[in-house]
RNA sequence: GCGCGAUUAGCUCAGUGGUAGAGCGCUUGCUUCACACGCAAGAAGUCGCAGGUUCGAACCCUGCAUCGCGCACCA
């Protein structure tokens, strides 16, 4: 075997065995293998984004998960893909055109413009496939999926088809949350409630009946005015119930509306009296059904005014006609004021733009299976991790409102809908009663028939991945997944909709609803934000590019330390340190795995006598079922971060810090078979925990494990070994806790001895004299042990030491520990000892207050009382020894 | 307004009834034969506040405060 290199460079290492395994199809899934399955499909990113710290985390679980079922026996499928994502892709391409050629989508038409966007999914799409490769992601790329594959369009296109045949698909005219800017149709999830300053204007409006008397409203958008079609009061209110019936004037464009009494209004807020805008407001419109009022639109598409009749308005965004609307109303004496007034705005959050409600013809969904949808997470067909999502999607689900499904952009599935020519020619535009076809397939005599121009939301072709990324057989094996790994922010967007999608398509090998879920267990992830505590974004240039962090750290430093600060659905406050931590721990397995290979080739089955072990190496086996069992329970509830912290700990602490320096007496001594006992034991525990990090760290453990040679076969990848067994099975429970015992004092009078030197002023690199005087009985072989780990010149045991006076000492569990120095400071031990005194004594009252409480010792456990009881023996012996010490020295 | 989460060392976070923990940062000593991306020692915390339950509370209950998120309302 080679020597292992000096230093590990992730650089050459990992692309090297990504290479390899892609190119033995490790990653491949077998639908007719007869291992059982374990199956995650991707959240599909879209197809021209970029790597992020997100999908760093969110790739870097499912990737833990993936691999470790692959150790485990599974036949695992992780299902890699991407989605065309319409409105961010077209957006992307339409400001690229912007900036390069100056032309809209319009004017290069259709046609062209999908052409455009084609070939901008040439020119980026797949980078981020390749930066998945580069994390190391074992997704099985044979199988990768896009939402706009042909049978995938085809799939999405049979769904809408057959939701409009239930009469679940509709076309109507309703109330829609439009975008201003990106000009189309928006869902309700797609809108962003942000608090806005703005102003709220008290304008009169005169009484037609009563000349001279005016109605004040109280409006934040009085650009809108002269959409007005009544003003409404609460029927019941004293102060202008009577007016119901009669008339205002309109304020601008001047003309007579109706004073109608409505329950919705609220007579606290502002004047009481509500200006009714049944174009541009939600709660305006309904008040416009109840009282059959006509609606007039004063806007155009993009938030520009569209009002004639008022020519210093027309043409005016609606911002700006807002300041024009009130210093008009001013000049008119009709504005009363205008108080600074806060309310919360829905904003689009693509484009960032407040939206728009407007009166607009789409199509929408009835939401089918809700109450099953409900239903399945209640009773946990369907696991949530962390469980407190379930109340958030019961909310969601129990106030659900029907799914608005079209967008008036280009880039997406086309709605599979067209309308006879002559009617819709004629209007000039859609209209409800124009003759409708929907099918998969043109209609027969397509001269005489236009398809919908519109597009399907990219969410209604999402909410088919879980089961339309499979083939029928692929399905049978793999469907339903076993895991969904998401960010919690799209539980609406996508994990809701899956789960109804599941339900109502029904593409499980039977009918039955297990067999139907989408994913039996779903894992939401923390959202990542920056030192700060804000969320990662572009323009607040606070998101590192997590490309140069793996050149930087290495794919596993960055996977390892970013995994061990997830904390299960906590968002997560980056720090480039954390990552930084990531790669020392990779370097220290590096020399770890080093120091072993200096001393001999590594057994490839490590095998341990039992009978032959250390006290040493039964304590750190002992720790290593700990962890096994530890990070068992813990990938049971999807607690990443406890699995990488405890093997962190085990390895860096117990293993390194303790074990190899305490194993280090058998290494370099003389006694081949003890020596070989412990190397045994290393091998042990580096193939171990080699394997149980292999999820996190793949690359470098597949490195370590074929440098060292492990693996029953030539050659054997770590990817499918089995995860350890836990050791000592057949030691007695007995001699292993009696071994833990031993090796616990004497690590702690090591701590203590060399605590003692440090307060003694004696540099680490010099070598000191120690002298036990033994409390108990104490084996010879221990002494090289604790002399090595104390640097210890020569430590001797001497059962009646008489200590001149000044000779430091500390109290340890094998007995009082004494440091022999040439001219010791008497001033300094004093004082080391009155600290030390001081602080026993603090600990003894502590201990002594309890046990003098009677309630404590009649209801505590006995174990509890008896450890306190325990303490406060030692403590005060070791009190008594202090101060003969202290008293000797004056 | 309703709901969810958070509040523990300077920072980031573990810790679900019995002696307050880790990493980073800080102080001190070390290039000691795997590792300075390291080793060793140390300082540092009224566990957000107030009540309650309990022999005993960071932990369970109630209320409050602050921060964050979601939903609803917003003329």
């Amino acid at each position: 075997m080679a020597d292992l290199p000096k230093t590990y460079d992730p650089t050459a290492v990992e692309p090297k065995w990504y290479a390899l395994w892609e190119q033995t199809g490790s990653f491949r899934a077998d639908a007719h293998s007869p291992k059982p399955a374990y199956s995650i499909v991707i959240p599909p990113p879209n197809i021209t984004g970029i790597l992020t710290l997100g999908h760093v985390l969110n790739n870097t679980i499912q990737d833990i998960l993936a691999r470790r079922a692959r150790m485990q026996g599974f036949e695992v499928l992780w299902l890699p893909g991407t989605d065309h994502a319409g409105v961010g892709t077209q957006t992307a391409v339409e400001k690229h055109l912007r900036k390069t050629e100056n032309k809209t989508r319009h004017d290069l038409g259709r046609e062209e413009f999908l052409r455009r966007v084609l070939d901008w999914q040439d020119k980026h799409g797949g980078i981020i496939i390749q930066q998945l490769k580069r994390l190391g992601c074992s997704c099985d790329w044979s199988r990768q999926r896009y939402t706009f594959d042909d049978d995938y369009v085809r799939a999405v296109e049979t769904v809408f088809v057959d939701l409009y045949r239930k009469g679940l698909i509709y076309r109507g005219r309703r109330m829609i949350n439009w975008d201003p800017a990106a000009q189309t149709a928006l869902s309700d999830e797609e809108v962003i409630a942000q608090p806005q300053k703005g102003k709220l204007y008290y304008v009169r409006y005169e009484i037609v009946e009563e000349p001279g008397k005016y109605l004040e409203v109280a409006t934040t958008r009085p650009e809108t005015i002269m959409a007005d079609t009544a003003v409404a009061v609460h029927p019941s209110d004293p102060r202008y119930r009577h007016l119901i019936g009669k008339n205002v004037w309109r304020p601008l464009a001047r003309e007579k509306l109706p004073i109608v009494g409505d329950e919705a209004i609220d007579p606290k807020f502002g004047t009481g009296v509500l200006k009714v805008t049944p174009a541009h407001d939600k709660v305006d419109f309904e008040i416009g059904v109840r009282h059959s009022l006509p609606v007039i639109d004063v806007l155009h598409p993009d938030g520009r005014i569209n009002c004639p009749a008022v020519p210093e308005f027309d043409g005016l965004d609606r911002f700006v006609a807002r300041e024009k609307a009130a210093e008009l109303l001013a000049n008119l004496k009709l504005l009363t004021k205008a108080e600074p007034h806060e309310n919360s705005v829905g904003f689009s959050q693509r484009s960032e733009v407040p939206i728009e409600p407007r009166l607009s013809e789409q199509w929408f969904l009835r939401y089918p299976q809700t109450k099953e949808a409900l239903d399945v997470v209640r009773d946990h067909l369907i696991r949530f991790f962390p469980a407190h999502w379930e109340k958030v999607y019961a909310q969601w689900l129990e106030n659900i409102q029907d799914w608005c499904i079209s967008r008036q952009i280009w880039w997406g599935h086309r709605i599979p809908a067209w309308y006879a020519k002559l009617k819709s020619e004629v209007r000039g535009q859609k209209s409800e009663d124009s003759e409708i076809y929907v099918g998969l397939e043109p209609p027969a005599d397509p001269e005489n028939w236009t398809q919908d121009p519109d597009t399907l939301d990219t969410w209604f072709s999402s909410w088919l991945w879980a089961y339309e990324t499979m083939d029928a057989e692929t399905r049978r094996k793999f469907y339903p997944t076993s895991v969904l790994v998401t960010a919690p922010d799209i539980i609406f967007f996508w994990v809701a909709r899956m789960i109804i999608a599941g339900l109502e398509f029904k593409p499980g090998k039977t009918p039955a609803i297990e067999d139907n879920i989408p994913f039996r267990d779903v894992f939401f992830t923390g959202l990542i934000r920056d030192k700060q505590g804000r969320k990662m974004s572009k323009s607040l240039g606070n998101s590192p590019d997590p490309l140069d962090l793996i050149a930087k750290y290495g794919a596993d430093g960055l996977r390892f330390g970013l995994m061990r600060i997830a904390p299960s659905g906590q968002d997560i406050a980056f720090d480039e340190k954390q990552i930084e931590e990531g790669r020392n721990f990779a370097t220290k397995l590096w020399n770890a795995a080093r120091f072993r290979q200096m001393h001999g080739p590594s057994e490839a089955a490590p095998r341990l006598e039992e009978g032959a072990l250390s006290v040493y190496s039964l304590e750190v086996l002992a720790r290593f079922n700990e962890l096994l069992t530890a990070t068992e329970t813990a990938y049971r509830e999807y607690r990443f971060n406890e699995v990488a912290q405890r093997l962190y700990d085990f390895f860096w602490s117990d293993y390194c810090d303790w074990f190899i320096e305490a194993g280090k007496t058998e290494i370099f001594s003389d006694d081949e078979a003890r020596k070989k006992s412990v190397l045994a034991v290393m091998d042990f525990i580096l193939s171990g925990v080699l394997r149980l990090l292999h999820p996190f760290m793949p690359h470098i453990t597949e490195e370590l494990w074929s440098l060292l040679g492990f693996g029953t076969r030539a050659g054997e990848s770590i990817q499918f070994v089995a995860a350890p067994e836990p050791a000592l099975a057949a030691t007695r429970s007995q001699t292993i806790s009696e071994a833990r015992r031993k090796v616990a004092k004497i690590y702690e009078t090591i701590q203590t001895g060399r605590n003692l030197r440090a307060t003694s002023r004696i540099p680490s690199n010099k070598k000191a004299r120690f002298i036990l005087r033994p409390a108990g009985e104490i084996e010879d072989r221990e002494l090289p042990t604790i002399s090595r780990l104390l640097n210890a010149e020569d430590f001797k045991l001497e059962p009646g030491y008489q200590p001149e006076a000044g000779v430091p000492v500390a109290m340890t569990p094998l007995g009082e520990l004494y440091l022999e120095m040439a001219g010791g400071d008497k001033a300094t031990e004093r004082d080391r000892l009155d600290k030390e005194i001081a602080r026993l004594e603090g600990e003894l009252r502590t201990v002594e207050a309890k046990l003098s409480n009677a309630s404590f010792v009649d209801r505590a456990p006995a174990a509890v009382v008896q450890e306190h009881r325990q303490r406060e023996a030692d403590f005060t012996d070791q009190l008594a020894q202090l101060r003969q010490a202290r008293a000797a020295m004056g």
